[in-house]
RNA sequence: GGAGAGAUGGCAGAGUGGUCGAAUGCACCGGUCUUGAAAACCGGCAAGGGUUAAUAGCCCUUCUAGGGUUCAAAUCCCUAUCUCUCCGCCA
């Protein structure tokens, strides 16, 4: 959520930068809702005060055992007037709400301008993408091959853009994840945290998928029953992210790092017919994620910091890869800037989405309520940042297809070797 | 699944219709004392929002959440959620 300050004392230039990532804002209508708010608000307000006033002179009446009926006279129609402006003012504030709720994150100064992703900038690229003199193969053909991974099998059982893994592909699968976060733990100051895989609806407001993205989740039963449904989680950003809501963390806490490993769960709605093939895009995949909770003032160079924890991994896995700066049209809702990370991809003879770095600012903390005490000791906002660390069946994918050998066996990357009981080739 | 108890400020914990936004303790901040520290003593210390040039004043809201009763609710009623205790069951 934006401060509401810019809302109102800085519309137009708000406006205008939300323009860039291709977000309208409908300053007009802010402006008329603003205009009425400000007078309903303090006539409002106004009623409640006579209202308390009234009732306080009313209990020391009482209290010297004076007669109230005359004090009680003056209430009059007060209760129903002020429930009247009280309404009229709750239905303007949840339209207002409405609209900060769903009005995406102010560009960071430094992302480029763009419309798309075609206008995202590379920022640098590690490794060189190896030559092979054979006909590479995709990794369906070189897990089928293996027996390790089933498509079929999970269509069987659940559906399409599910997979069942067996064997040495899902003892891989298992070690890259440890691998990962022994790295995060280990090499990079991360704390490891296991969190539930299902979420409240406001732990989801919290992160900002509700309420604009709420199709893009599977939810256990629908959000507008009685009770509060729960949904699988997307991403481990949002337990892991919503750890610190509603509270006031002690400075000398600062910077909290976390990482865990999950599946995450996507309904892809309005994916249809991209990526069906293979692992690129599934229903539900693990990931290994980042999350840091900082000060405002260290959340740039936390992003640059927790970016380079994700390319260590492709490092370590000698996977070439390029870095990203997505530019403002092509930003996810709470960014205020976002590094992607992109792995070659042999087969598609390109470079794939396996990391996604982010720092929200303080979008997410206004949202949770989330805060330290600062100098003066007063309460100020946190900045959350968030990355994956990486994907990890995106990750599997990389290796079979860079790893291949002619014959269709795969050479385990050294530093997965000791994850594998030593074991050096697939197949 | 059955029975009961509870949810109050950063934490602990009083408060059962009216000067209660809330006693007290701890933590924290400032001061006195001390060579310094500790202790002791004195003072301060919830959050969100509105108005405003203001981080000044004033006002509103908030005692798990949502409804209700009342001129007035932390306090009474209903519902939900969560926690604890006992019984049952269970990986």
């Amino acid at each position: 959520m934006l401060d509401p300050k810019f809302l109102r004392t800085e519309l137009e230039v708000t406006a205008e930068r939300l323009a860039t990532r291709g977000f309208i804002l409908d300053v007009d209508r802010i402006q008329k809702l603003e205009e009425k708010r400000k007078s309903l608000q303090v006539e409002t307000e106004e009623l409640q005060a006579k209202r308390n006033s009234i009732s306080k002179s009313i209990g020391q009446a009482k209290a010297r055992g004076e007669d109230v009926a005359p004090i009680m006279a003056q209430v009059g129609d007060l209760g129903s007037q002020l429930d009247a402006k009280k309404q009229e003012l709750a239905d303007l504030l949840s339209e207002i709400s409405g609209i900060a709720m769903t009005t995406p994150n102010l560009p960071d100064e430094s992302v480029p301008v763009g419309a798309d992703e075609n206008e995202n900038v590379v920022v640098r690229s590690w490794g060189e993408p190896r030559s092979f003199d054979f006909e590479v193969k995709d990794h369906v053909d070189l897990g089928e091959g293996l027996q390790g991974l089933d498509f079929k099998s999970a269509v069987k059982i659940t559906g399409s853009r599910f997979i069942v893994m067996k064997g040495q592909i899902a003892r891989m699968h298992r070690a890259l994840a440890a691998f990962m976060l022994d790295t995060h733990t280990l090499e990079h100051g991360y704390t490891e945290a296991y969190v539930p895989y299902l979420v409240n609806a406001d732990s989801l407001l919290g992160t900002g998928q509700l309420p604009k993205f709420g199709e893009d989740l599977f939810h256990t039963k629908p959000a507008t029953e009685e009770g509060q449904g729960l949904s699988l989680i997307p991403t481990a950003e949002v337990p892991l992210t919503n750890l610190v809501r509603d509270t006031i963390v002690d400075e000398a806490e600062l910077p909290i790092k976390l990482t865990a490993h999950t599946p995450c769960f996507r309904s892809e709605a309005g994916s249809y017919g991209k990526d069906t093939r293979g692992l690129i895009r599934q229903h539900q995949f693990d990931k290994v994620e980042m999350v840091q909770i900082v000060k405002p003032e260290d959340s740039i160079n936390a992003l640059e910091e927790l970016t380079g924890h994700a390319e260590k991994i492709l490092q370590k896995l000698g996977l070439p890869y390029r870095t990203m700066v997505l530019c403002t049209g092509d930003m996810g809702f709470g960014s205020a800037k976002t590094y992607d990370l992109e792995v070659w991809l042999p087969a598609q003879n390109t470079y794939r989405e396996i990391s996604s770095c982010s720092n929200m600012q303080d979008f997410q903390a206004r949202r949770m309520q989330a805060r330290y005490r600062g100098g003066d000791n007063k309460p100020v906002l946190l900045h959350t940042l968030n990355g994956s660390g990486l994907a990890v069946g995106r990750t599997l994918v990389a290796i079979l297809e860079n790893y291949q050998n002619a014959d269709g066996t795969i050479t385990v990357p050294e530093a997965l070797r000791p994850y594998m009981g030593g074991l050096e080739k697939l197949g």
